[in-house]
DNA sequence: TCTAGATATGAATGTTCGTCAAGTTTGAGT
DNA sequence: ACTCAAACTTGACGAACATTCATATCTAGA
């Protein structure tokens, strides 16, 4: 082994990143502004710049292009979330923070919004997206006395389908937005907390997230 | 006004009563095996004995149709509950035995498990066609003090999301039936009662509930 | 019985997903 | 520089399906 370059990646590996990443981001714009169903594979290849049957390639079919869409989405947010708790002493309020600003993201950006529909697949992505840093906070405020969740996992996947379930109802208008904070509070209730220390939890002051990057 | 009869129903409204019902019937046969997707319409018409055009005629759509399958199953589930615990005298279990029930039911029973997909729409359904009885019944134990749950409506929401949405989870084995249990625990802590209290809650001893009509 | 309006019919339409045979590109070995 | 097999791309195509619509049928009242 006389190789010290850490990998040359050939043309195969670069076009074939590079395919994969104009896809995801090609369906991401489609379905964002026509919904999951109103995207059709012709139209995201078109964008992509690449035939029709490549996008087969890359994706078995046109619900797993829309899965790796959703769990591109949850990653991207939950490093923004990251970043601005990190700072944060209470791992209980790292949590209420998660919880609320992807409530608040789901219900406010308009490329979140036509997703909304197809629930069960974002629940889903947002359990397994970001999970690893949701459950680790509800572990570590369990442990600091905070919280009563030892399931940790749990209390994570009932939050993630009240989360998307919640945020389609106030997309319809069946809930106003002005009741994030109250879902937020129930929410909380489920980590063992009582009514008034999430209420607490849910109402103290909280700093901005970065915008977007790209 | 010399008509004494309560109302003499022509052959018309007879045919479209029976059409509606019909098409309901068959629909929820063909989706509870094959799932909403995996239904044509044209199956679904022929069972019902009717055109394949005809369904257009009472259901805007295929969604429509599914809608009403729905309803029908939530509707139908609500009346043998109600007949279960219409002896109850704490109207908290009533609540807790509710949704216990339907996250078994919808967990166990065939027919529900392939309709779990669209659970956007199935919790719609719940919301509505269940809620006369659930918010009836939050309102009730806030009133004796049971709960702290005055946004009954709000509760009952997320509580329908969480259910279709574990439901789900369950059935495709990500969480295990033996934790039911602790889902309905978590989800009695929502209503604003301590981990010990809904513990308590739902580990009490149940009744069966009558087998489905028909 | 006759007729106008309501309802049912099912073949035809238009759209979309996913497949496939044929063509193109790549890079290792000579 | 050349060859070749493997891997990748392409876009036309088939099959399936929801929905429409022109036509046929039925109903209730005159």
């Amino acid at each position: 082994m006389t190789v010290t370059q850490p990998e040359p990646e050939g043309r195969v590996a670069r076009r074939q990143r590079r395919n994969r990443e104009a896809l995801i981001i090609s369906a991401r714009a489609i379905m964002s502004e026509k919904g999951i169903d109103g995207a059709t594979m012709l139209e995201i290849a078109e964008r992509a710049d690449v035939g029709a049957g490549t996008v087969y390639n890359y994706f078995k079919s046109k619900d797993e292009l829309a899965v790796a869409v959703l769990e591109e989405m949850m990653s991207s947010l939950s490093l923004r979330i990251e970043q601005v708790t990190d700072t944060f002493e209470d791992p209980a309020q790292v949590y209420a923070f998660g919880i609320r600003t992807v409530l608040e993201t789901a219900t406010r950006d308009i490329r979140w919004r036509q997703l909304l529909n197809r629930s069960e697949v974002l629940a889903d992505a947002m359990y397994r997206r970001m999970g690893p840093y949701a459950i680790r906070d509800l572990k570590q405020a369990t442990a600091a006395g905070r919280f009563q969740a030892e399931d940790a996992e749990l209390v994570w996947r009932l939050a993630c389908h009240a989360i998307i379930g919640v945020s389609l109802s106030i997309t319809a208008g069946e809930i106003g937005e002005d009741r994030i904070t109250d879902v937020v509070v129930r929410l909380l209730c489920m980590t063992g907390l009582d009514l008034a220390a999430a209420t607490d939890l849910a109402t103290r002051p909280r700093p901005e997230l970065q915008p977007e990057a790209g």
